[in-house]
Formats: C-alpha cells, sequence, structure tokens
RNA sequence: CGAGGUGUAGCGCAGUUUGGUAGCGCGUUUGGUUCGGGACCAAAAGGUCGCAGGUUCAAAUCCUGUCACCUCGACCA
C-alpha cells in the first residue's frame, strides 16, 4: 500500500502517511531525516550528528537545571561485578533476562563476570557505602551522563535499542521526607522540561506496584501520548526508601552517634526523549521539531543563489541572525534547487525556513515560513532579526497547544471495562481501580492496556473498579504502552 | 521467546514459480543548461545475488543448514 502511494507519486524521500501505518511512518522520518541510522550490532543504533544535536539541547536543558538543584555528575564504570549486582534481590529479578554479561578478558575467561551496566543503582550504592559517614556528608546528589545496555527482544530507535544514552541521577538523604521531596523535584523537572522545552504534554503521577522499577518503595513517571494515542513513558523517578541502603549498607553516623541507613533515590531520561518528540509532533512532511530544542532554529535558502548579490545578502542575513543568538543555517549547497531545500528542511522539522531571492532583494524584504502551521509571510528585511525571536515562541508555544488539544480529545473517563476497551484503541482511559493486581492483568489481557501512572490530583470520577466492581481506591489511567 | 516477513549496486526494488550473459529507479561522478515548492540533457563508475554446504554441464533461481535484520505479540526507559 505504501510502496503504490511512493511510487506513484514519484517521490524518492515520500513519508508513508501517518493514518496508513504510523510504525512506518516513524521508521521513514527518523531514517530519511538522518537522526538515526541502522548499526551492524543487533538492536544497536547510530545516532547521526542530526539527531546527536537534539540529545545535546535536550542534555543542555536538563543538565542546567540539575546543576541549579544542587547536583553533581560523576562517571562509574560500564562494568559491574555479578557479586555486586545480586545484593538487591528484587533488582536484580527485574533485570537478570535483559544484562549483557562480559565473560571474557583477552584470552582469559574471568573469574566472576562482569555485568554491563542496565543501569548503575548498584555501582553507585557500592560507592555510597564506601563515601559516606557522618550525618554531615549528606545529602549526596549525584548524577551521571551515560549509555546503557539491556538485551531487549524486540527494537525500535530511540524507543527501545539495546543500548541506549541517558542520565540517572542517584541521590542518598538523611530522611526519608528529603528523599521524598528530591523524587517528586526531579519529577517536576522533567515534566517542566517535556513541556517547556519539548512542548509535550504529560501526565504525572505515582506507578501501580506491577508497573513500578524493581527495587523501588515508589515509582513516579510521566507519560505522553503518541500520535496513534499509545503512551510512552517518558520519565521516571523512584524512591528505594532504604532497600538498597540496607543491601548494600550504606549507613551513616546520625547526630546522636546512632549508625542509620540513608534514604536513596533515582531519576532518569533516556534518548528515548526524542522518539517522543518525533510521534508528538511530527507529520507528514517529516520532522517538526519545537523551536527550544531545534538544533537549528531557522535555515536560510537562497534562491536563485547565482543572481547578482543574492548571496551575499544571504550570507548579511546569517550573520546577523546568529548574532543575535539564533541557531540559524545558511544552505547554500549549489546544485540542489530550491524546492529540494524546502522539502528538506521541512522533512528535518527546522521550526523557521527564511527565503531570500532577487525579488525579495528589490523590495527589501524576505519570505518567512513557519513549519508548524505552513504559513508564508513577507518581511522586511530589517525587521528580520527583531520578529524571529517572538516568532519561535509563537511555534514552541503552537506546537504545544495542539499536541495537548489532542492529548485532552483522546483521553476518556471510562465506568465499564467495554468503555476502557475502546478508549485505548487509540487514546488513554481514565478510570477508577480497586487497587488489585488482578484488575491490571485481567485489563492487560482483555485490552491490551497497562496502568500508566495515578495522577497526583486524586478527583474521583467514581466508586468502583472498572474492572471487578469492588470499591475504588484510586484514579489511575491505562492505555496501550510503547 | 512465540507468529509472520525480508536479505540481489550506496538506497529502494524486479528477476526465483519454469536453472542458461546481473536488471530497473533514485543517488553518485564529469560536462553543460537551470533555480520563487522535490530541475533537465549527455556521458560514466558501481554487484563474489547474507553466509556455508549440496544437486547440476550450468544456481540469484532447486535442496540442506546457518546468520542477520524488520514487523506484530509477551518483557522493559
Amino acid at each position: 500500500m505504501a510502496k503504490e502511494i511512493e511510487k506513484k507519486q514519484g517521490f524518492v524521500e515520500h513519508i508513508t502517511p501517518r493514518d496508513v501505518d504510523f510504525a512506518q511512518w516513524y521508521t521513514d522520518v527518523i531514517l530519511k531525516s538522518e537522526l538515526v541510522d541502522y548499526a551492524p550490532v543487533r538492536g544497536c543504533m547510530v545516532i547521526r550528528p542530526y539527531g546527536y544535536a537534539i540529545w545535546e539541547r535536550i542534555q543542555h536543558e536538563l543538565d542546567t537545571r540539575f546543576k541549579a538543584t544542587g547536583h553533581e555528575n560523576v562517571y562509574m564504570p560500564m562494568l559491574i561485578p555479578e557479586s555486586l549486582l545480586l545484593k538487591e534481590a528484587e533488582h536484580v529479578e527485574g533485570f537478570a533476562p535483559e544484562v549483557a554479561w562480559v565473560t571474557q578478558g583477552g584470552n582469559e575467561v574471568l573469574q566472576e563476570r562482569l555485568a554491563i551496566r542496565p543501569t548503575s543503582e548498584t555501582i553507585f550504592c557500592a560507592m555510597y557505602s564506601k563515601w559516606v559517614g557522618s550525618w554531615r556528608d549528606l545529602p549526596m546528589k549525584y548524577n551521571q551522563w551515560c549509555n546503557v545496555m539491556r538485551w531487549e527482544k524486540s527494537t525500535r530507535p530511540f524507543l527501545r535499542t539495546s543500548e541506549f544514552l541517558w542520565q540517572e541521577g542517584h541521590t542518598i538523604h538523611a530522611t526519608q521526607e528529603e528523599a521524598q521531596e528530591e523524587t517528586m523535584r526531579m519529577l517536576d523537572i522533567y515534566r517542566e522540561v517535556a513541556q517547556t522545552e519539548l512542548a509535550m504534554p504529560v501526565l504525572v503521577g505515582r506507578k501501580s506496584e506491577k508497573e513500578k522499577f524493581a527495587g523501588a518503595r515508589a515509582t513516579y513517571s510521566m507519560e505522553a501520548m503518541m500520535q496513534d494515542g499509545k503512551a510512552l513513558q517518558a520519565g521516571t523517578s523512584h524512591n528505594f526508601g532504604t532497600n538498597f541502603a540496607e543491601a548494600y549498607n550504606i549507613q551513616y553516623l546520625n547526630k546522636e552517634g546512632k549508625l542509620t541507613y540513608v534514604h536513596e533515590t533515582s531519576w532518569g531520561v533516556s534518548t528515548r526523549l526524542i522518539g517522543a518528540i518525533i510521534m508528538t509532533h511530527g507529520d507528514e512532511r517529516g520532522l517538526k521539531l519545537p523551536p527550544h530544542i531545534a538544533p537549528i532554529q531557522a535555515v536560510i535558502v537562497p534562491v536563485a543563489a547565482h543572481k547578482a548579490g543574492v548571496l551575499e545578502k544571504c550570507g548579511e542575513i546569517f550573520a546577523e541572525l546568529a548574532a543575535a543568538g539564533l541557531r540559524v543555517k545558511l544552505d547554500d549547497r549549489d546544485t540542489l534547487s530550491p524546492g529540494f531545500k524546502f522539502n528538506d528542511w521541512e522533512l528535518k522539522g527546522v521550526p523557521v525556513r527564511i527565503e531570500i531571492g532577487p525579488r525579495d532583494l528589490e523590495n527589501g524584504q524576505c519570505v518567512v515560513f513557519r513549519r508548524d502551521t505552513y504559513d508564508k509571510q513577507s518581511v522586511a528585511l530589517q525587521e528580520l532579526s527583531a520578529m524571529l525571536p517572538q516568532l519561535l515562541e509563537d511555534i514552541q508555544h503552537n506546537m504545544y497547544a495542539l499536541a495537548d488539544q489532542f492529548r485532552k480529545e483522546r483521553i476518556t473517563e471510562v465506568r465499564t471495562m467495554e468503555e476502557l476497551k475502546k478508549a485505548v484503541d487509540g487514546g488513554f482511559a481514565k478510570a477508577m481501580w480497586c487497587g488489585e493486581r488482578a484488575c491490571e492483568d485481567k485489563i492487560k489481557e482483555e485490552a491490551g492496556a497497562s496502568s500508566r501512572n495515578m495522577p497526583f490530583d486524586q478527583q474521583p470520577i467514581g466508586d468502583t473498579c472498572v474492572c471487578c466492581g469492588k470499591k475504588a481506591e484510586k484514579l489511575i489511567y491505562f492505555a496501550k504502552a510503547y
């Protein structure tokens, strides 16, 4: 089907329409926009310069906020001795099926095999137990930017790959209250970055026991809705209580001189966020990047670049905009037609395009195109650098508003299983739940949906469980998930 | 790990049923003309047909094995 359309239109770079095959649309977009390529290793991706530039933007937004809230960056080794990994039982059980092992070094078989980190709780714990001694040492709030590896059964670039990049924050605190405060603070930073920088609305809340992180006392998440109505867990923040501290013996002497276990948190977001941006905003022409994290915010495309003065003027405008602090690019590739470039930069999701040709030079203006609405307007050249920042903000806000409206239309309050099944076919179901694992399992079985999270703002929409009909305990979202 | 699918030029594919000189489109290179929504003409380069066995005078094609990747499920950021 998609192939027939492609052939008919004769477009080499044609993208499969979203409503024909959303999964294929996603694959088309990420490959053709040159974000990633498949690696010659099972389940791994190569993040290409344009994709990595987006990751660097996301890193910048997060890292700035981490540091502003008192966190420091560190780096832990990628290899974890098996004995160390085994100490927290629930954690091991959760990760064991997807750990990759190093069993040989050079020509020698290792005495103890080494896990390639699937996450670094264990090694952080080992170091914290060494580093902490007094209540004066607390809190310790460390973060690391690194790669991790999980031997996933089936993989998709950005969404689930064997190796991926992320940040993992690990903190230890004197009290449960402090740990909980930290857990919430970091979740809120994730929410804020998602909403203000990625223009992506998210639902924040607490995970059910079934869905929580292996070894956590409580897991909180932010959940985003993709354009096929499926949920993507876009970030998590965990409160471990003293679970790991007890397993790894992380104790300090409190003010009374008594040995006390620390309270620990961890929190992470990954390159999956790039997948979230793509599936939240993208359209039939390809990527659509929010201006705040777009590596290129505005691209200048010369028209009839060989004509006198065109390229020179483009160069001047480029210098002016760059000096004004905009991330701008001049597309001076000489063998490509303007039309090709228009499509190329739309595919790559650049928020604003500036066209400058001979006609514009005569009139002292340019054509400004915005990616989110496809609107074109003529702008006087001397006003350009003054109007662009506001235009970029408009685009940023419009993209959030569109995504928010899309999501609102696809969240349905449900009171019966029939309603739930219908709601999760292309959307989220908002339901009351008794709190029992059995009902989650049954909903997974019958509707293919999992619980996403329980919002902090618990305004009941009924008093009986959507599944079993018994007394409801919690308001919770269900959805099919990536 | 279950079910399905695909491996042929950088990319996308045809050719496999019925064994007989390796094809097409795009891209690439060179020269020229173009340039306000995916330009055109001409010439050129580019492939041990995933890998290993086997059958045959002859294998991309038939047989056996094997590896990899993709999609959908189950599991997970």
